[in-house]
DNA sequence: CTCGGTATCGGAACCGGTATCGTTACCGTT
DNA sequence: AACGGTAACGATACCGGTTCCGATACCGAG
């Protein structure tokens, strides 16, 4: 098999200099119209692929973006990244996914992973990082975008929703409709902070009406239509007198409601279910249930339009600070009066 | 703000060469194990991030391996990356994740933007490529694996299943259970092959038995319970007396059982469902619902050992073509005598 | 004491591009 | 004809590591 082909034989077939060559490949102004064509010819015939590597150490920047997920299989995550994609589609920018499974450890090494490529921009889920990850992320040399949460100190920009104020939100609605034997079912919250977010909002806001959980119940499973419908199960044996419980995730929310569905449960008349993310699983069930917006979707095309922005101005820009308010729709699993 | 430490600062301050740094760092031999701990810690002091674009353009070789998939919204991808991401775990290799959007003009680009990047291996969702992505894939010099599917012509690596097979197979079961009034719900073809596939070996199977397709419904958008619900309510509208709906995804077959839920219609006395992939979504339903199992998260995995194993044996290896068997399973969508 | 071998370390070339700046050719002006 | 200005292009020095090979030190053997 012949050597891969380089710059040196795109441009002495162009019958021109590598640096020519070079511009005339990356569409860079000084080169005639005629000098172009010849050598993107060249290039094609044959088959040139260009060395992102060599070209990145040299002009010390990249066209990556990295991006830092807990999990891509909670149906939550891969709705940013369309965001993501989406908002940095027109652009030269191509995002670089790395998963961390929940663990702040593996964060750490994730982001040293994604920082040890000089990518153009950094999009991170979540505020709370280790001592090392939050100092990596305050040096580093690109732009840094925290997601998803607004309740803390962001390193430097950060788009998402509060989601102390989504539980409180969710409490109010709940108490609004007259729940109070209500039962929360919740991811093992060192997992998952913004549910533990979530969970304190809602309790404090019970509290301050004056009303206690009844019930609780934490799961250290993925989130699963399996594991709402067990645990609700087990939940309504245990506290038959619930009539609402609220899940930490649409996921769990909606396996409640098979629950119900295959018991003959009534929703909301029996018992009602809200859940959080108002993911796309919920439409088309045969009941719209309560959630919660949290603005997957435009988070990350934001969060898209920062790291270009950035891009553009070839600068550091002021942080940016965007709290969306995450919006609760109450569907027909709760009910006025309940 | 001070500039970012590189390896001559590591060395300078562990007192050694740049040499000596360089291979301590990277845990290589010639190195006694004081001076190692030297290095090591100097480096930490200095909050040394080492820069592997460098790295990676002078030894010819990164530590990515190249993941293109058509989506990550489908629910089936993400299985398929955690197998990945299991399979690398205990290597230095990291998965890079790129997304086609079932477009093969897409793929070409994302093919060639990761090769740009010199991976130690390539895994690529499917065996349909345009011409230019095919030869880029040949005369890649890194192992390159296509995975889903079997059915067709590998460039070097696969491990899948038959799709083929697979509609075969589940039109052998639908008519063992007595269905002749079948119906069919899918995405419009051109998008995905492999669906593609299970059609036609379900079409052929059934003509095989004489049987001719019902009703036949195409759709363009994304797979969703939605879709599937109205697609479902549309054709039983249009076509009564079916006895049997094969979908090309059990997303879009719970969408339809979610139509039999809100409708009153029993499954599957009324009439019998059934899906392909096995998703977890099935799992904590009502009703279990038959599918086809698509080994999402072993083709994942055995995609990784096969670059591992490139790897381990710094050479070309045979290539590897491993075909697993799509297995059907009934669930209770579907009654014997139906 | 010399020699060969091993363990440890350093110098220099190099990986494949790009930034920088200098050079050349060519144009219209005066 | 001399001049200044611009468009197009090329030579050179990197970017920050690693490979390759040679140098040095230290050891026991002869």
């Amino acid at each position: 098999m012949k050597k891969r082909a380089v710059l040196k034989d795109v441009a002495r077939r162009a019958g021109v200099s590598e640096m020519t060559a070079s511009r005339a490949l990356r569409d860079a102004p000084d080169v005639s119209q005629s000098t172009r064509e010849k050598v993107q010819q060249a290039a094609v015939e044959i088959g040139y692929v260009p060395n992102r590597i060599a070209g990145a150490l040299s002009s010390m920047s990249s066209n990556l973006v990295g991006v830092v997920v807990p999990s891509l299989a909670s149906y939550v995550f891969p709705e940013v990244l369309s965001g993501i994609s989406q908002g940095l589609k027109a652009s030269p920018l191509k995002p670089v996914v790395s998963v961390t499974g929940y663990d702040l450890t593996e964060e750490e090494s994730v982001i040293r992973e994604l920082l040890s490529w000089r990518p153009s921009g950094l999009i991170v889920a979540g505020l709370e990082h280790s001592d090392a990850a939050r100092s990596m992320l305050a040096s580093a040399d690109c732009p840094v975008v925290e997601i998803m949460d607004t309740d803390g100190d962001p390193v430097e920009h950060c788009i998402g929703i509060s989601h102390l104020e989504a539980g409180r939100e969710m409490a109010a609605t709940l108490l609004d409709c007259g729940y109070r034997r209500i039962g929360f079912i919740g991811t093992k919250m060192a997992r998952d902070v913004r549910a533990q977010k979530r969970f304190t909002g809602f309790a404090e806001r019970l509290d301050q009406a004056g009303v206690v959980l009844t019930d609780q119940e934490l799961y250290e499973d993925q989130s699963s239509f399996e594991t709402g419908r067990n645990l609700t199960a087990r939940m309504l044996e245990r506290s038959p007198g619930l009539d609402c419980i609220y899940y930490s995730s649409d996921v769990m929310s909606v396996g409640g409601y098979m629950h119900c569905l295959a018991t003959g449960l009534n929703v909301p008349q029996d018992i009602a279910l809200a859940g959080f993310n108002n993911l796309q699983i919920l439409r088309g069930l045969p009941l719209e249930l309560a959630t919660t917006d949290a603005h997957r979707f435009e988070i990350g095309e934001m969060a898209a339009e920062i790291v270009l922005s950035h891009q553009r101005h070839h600068k550091k820009t002021p942080p940016v600070l965007r709290r969306l308010h995450p919006t609760v729709s109450l569907g027909g699993s709760l009910a006025r009066g309940g």
